[in-house]
DNA sequence: CATGAATGAGGGTTCATTCAT
DNA sequence: GATGAATGAACCCTCATTCAT
């Protein structure tokens, strides 16, 4: 008997979804296949899901919780706030370096749906939200901790790092290469150095 | 016969992929949409295109041409080097606050498209690897004019400025707001200070 | 446990299909409004009813009484045969009038089920041949007290009164008006004055 | 080869659906069985009907001329006004022995499509709006050469006429008998012998 | 060279029903 | 006896592409 039937049907749909629409995109990815991964009936997608945009609200949701895990996980083996705003792209690294790295899920989404006032979009600008609230609390605690912050603005320098940050994903993503993650922790090291 | 309309058919298909690809989407934009509004028979357009993929090339292509055009026309009219970088950002911001500015037609395709390898992704490359050699020249010239280089290298500016633009147009994208441009344009201002 | 609804389930489900099946049809009703409407879990329906085909015929037969019993309530207000005779239309006026009227419910069920042999057939025949006795028991009580019934034979009259009810019924439906309605009442009048 | 690809295909889906749409009802008849009795491609047949609501309205206009015609075909034979009138009853008996006589189309179709507002509606009304025109230039006819119209009004009596052919319609329909037509004739008799 | 009718595979979704719990 | 998760067939429709004319 296939071990994947041990996980409920719904699970079994989710991480197929994490992995498909992440992987070959959300238009390009279509329900018959995630129901063949998922090895579920199609009527048994629906009585989880109500749609396929449900799925896609669902699986940004998980992506978020698992993206966001990840980059604390790492940011938070760091002391003090200079190493952990450098650790963001000490984690971009290594989550790059990952086999199937297709860069970010949310902007990924965000590419293929136009619509400006949808339920995926908001999930989209949710997680933008809270990535940046992120950085900007890494920021306050530098400027907490030295007094010398030069008149800087935590919340302006954290909209830089933010800037920063969606660059170097997108960037690395099209030359899957971590140079743009490199030069993005150098500007950002040079930036908090005035 | 209706000939008012008399561009060739190959530039009527092409002038309507440039709207509908980039409005749009790649993949929900349709054969049968450009062709209608192109008012083209559908032989037509695949006596003219061997494929939708051929076609996503050319829009590609043309792409190209006009983006790098409008961002070359707003930066040569700056005199100084530094002018010309910081005047990059503000085509950006003319250019994000147009009524359908939907972020970079390149890093869109690139996100319904995950094939590594196709000729798609390589027009895409094409015209990152053609920005970051521009915005290589633009500081090259900071750099001859300005002997106070400190020492740094033009090249590693230039990922740095270019990595900085990429954030810009996605999160400008993402927020539909000129703010992160604005960060992007203060950092590199920064930046060049130093 | 929620028990404010305190009808059974088996009634709660006829009561939504009496609704549901007459307002939007059989077969665009589905399974799962009706035990979503019934607050019915899906087990329950089926252990009350076998199949959908079953709860169509507990609808026509509930379906029957109900409207027999609404005919028979209007039309024996009246005291003499031709006045009951007048009231049947009577009767079909205030139905019609009611504002979710869509027709006969046997005769809607019939179209939508062609086959001539199954259980549903049979209920529609059971309530047609019901309202025609009905009838003929009216004009055989007009025959009865009226000495000249010209040679007429009641069942035979009964027979046209119940065609103009028939149609009566679904050129009122068909027109949304009363008109057809009375002109049958004014037609079977002018018969029984012969 | 099939004979029947010497149509072009939306003659073959047309007839398909003269053929389905009568015999088993609009929603009982799916597109997948009409495509294959066509003979047809799926997508032929979209690029012929934009929608199955598109095609029961040909359907619908298609049925409406064959029938009309059938009816003045018959009637016509007749000299006089008054045997016009009984032709019309002549004629639905001939119908009605038809081995797939299911009643009217038209109703069949209003039953299973509440939906009063529909393009579909509308051509149920079309059609009976035709009828009774039909029917109350017969009537004008037999009051115009016959004297005696005893002050009736044409479009009164064509009301009733049209009642009763409806009632027939959907009586012999419903019993799978004539008689329901032969008494609608010897009530319309009776009614113009007055 | 230009046309539009035709294609088959697949799109997302809902159907009535069953079965292990 | 009551439940709700699960089923597979069918729903209407659109896709990019081809081919006879």
């Amino acid at each position: 008997m296939n071990k994947n039937i041990d996980k409920n049907a719904r699970n079994r749909i989710l991480e197929t979804a994490l992995d498909l629409f992440y992987r070959q995109g959300y238009l390009a990815t279509g329900i018959n296949q995630i129901i063949a991964e998922s090895q579920v009936a199609k009527a048994t997608f629906y009585s989880n899901f109500p749609s396929k945009e449900a799925l896609c609200i669902a699986y940004l949701q998980a992506r978020h919780l698992l993206w966001m895990g990840w980059l604390k996980e790492r940011v938070e083996q760091e002391q003090s706030g200079r190493d952990k705003l450098l650790g963001v792209f000490d984690f971009l690294k290594s989550w790059m370096t990952d086999s199937d790295f297709r860069g970010c899920a949310f902007l990924n989404i965000a590419s293929e749906i136009p619509a400006i006032d949808s339920d995926i979009r908001n999930e989209v600008i949710n997680h933008k939200n809270e990535l940046l609230k992120y950085l900007q609390n890494i920021i306050s605690e530098i400027f907490a901790t030295d007094a010398s912050s030069n008149g800087s603005n935590a919340i302006e320098t954290a909209k830089m790092a933010y800037v920063m940050v969606e660059g170097a994903i997108v960037a690395s993503q099209n030359y899957h290469d971590v140079w743009p993650i490199e030069s993005a922790r150098e500007a950002v090291g040079k930036l908090m150095e005035m």
